[in-house]
DNA sequence: GTGACTAGGTGGGATAAAGTGGTAAATTAA
DNA sequence: TTAATTTACCACTTTATCCCACCTAGTCAC
């Protein structure tokens, strides 16, 4: 289950190491891709085969289809994760979020986000401020 | 079912005991995740993997369902409980919350909610003078 | 009523794991 | 062949986890 999330750094050969509670569920071959609202996402190889199957079945004769496959697919780089929990962050991807030293990764439902940190947590106080519509969220997920 | 209040205190590893009237029917696996009103929620593993089928069947392509789930799944951590009934409470969660020292964990229907105690007290003062006020009323109504 | 016993709650130290930084080897490019 | 970049490996620091000990309050026996 992925859910939580934790503050790593980037190192200055852009290695970040996934946390370890993500580790097991994650294997050792990730797909990173642009997100959207301006964060990446990490996907199992296996989930990745499943989101890019559901893409492809979008019409290409749409354009706003087609420019939002060329964003996921044509951002999506495959990495690997090494022995000791880390992976390779390319640089395209990495300047297109924004991401400096510290960022927040972030476990939601299957994937993995990874945030600048200050971003996220500019974020989360947005989302706290918007607590009538989590509430009803909340009860409509039977937590209330 | 899941009654009373307890206060207990967090101390300087970020450990709280879960009070031992809950422990039985809480069991080993919990899940901690934000709440209302600037509380926590805690529930058993069974009861969050429930409301996480719920949760996943909002929709991602509307904005604001995607922010839900980044914040309920982003802000939710599953802790275990050790061998004498105490759990690890995350960094971010705490400060989200809010909790200093001093915290009360009351037990709510099929959760346990966890609060900075002096919060946990005004709001008792409140709903207990909402249901002073409710009661005159009921009583001008010749009710009670 | 007094004292021992038990259970719940709290605190701290030792050990293990996670995260981070750096060096050495290998690969690629020039 | 040399330089530069990438990959693999090693080492250190910090954080988390486990385990044990203590304290307090309530209970029971005497």
């Amino acid at each position: 289950m992925l859910i939580g999330e934790y503050i790593h750094t980037i190192d200055n050969k852009n290695r970040v190491s996934l946390p370890a509670k993500f580790r097991k569920e994650m294997g050792k071959s990730l797909v990173v891709t642009p997100g959207l609202d301006n964060c990446l996402f990490i996907f199992t190889k296996k989930e990745w085969v499943k989101i890019s199957e559901k893409l492809s079945e979008f019409s290409m004769l749409a354009a706003d289809n087609r420019s939002f496959n060329r964003f996921m697919f044509g951002g999506a780089t495959e990495v690997d994760v090494d022995n000791i929990g880390r992976f390779l962050l390319p640089d395209f991807l990495k300047t297109r979020a924004g991401l400096t030293e510290k960022v927040a990764l972030v476990g939601v439902q299957n994937r993995v986000e990874i945030w600048n940190d200050t971003k996220w947590n500019q974020y989360k106080k947005l989302v706290e401020k918007q607590a009538d519509s989590l509430a009803e969220k909340l009860g409509g997920a039977g937590m209330l």
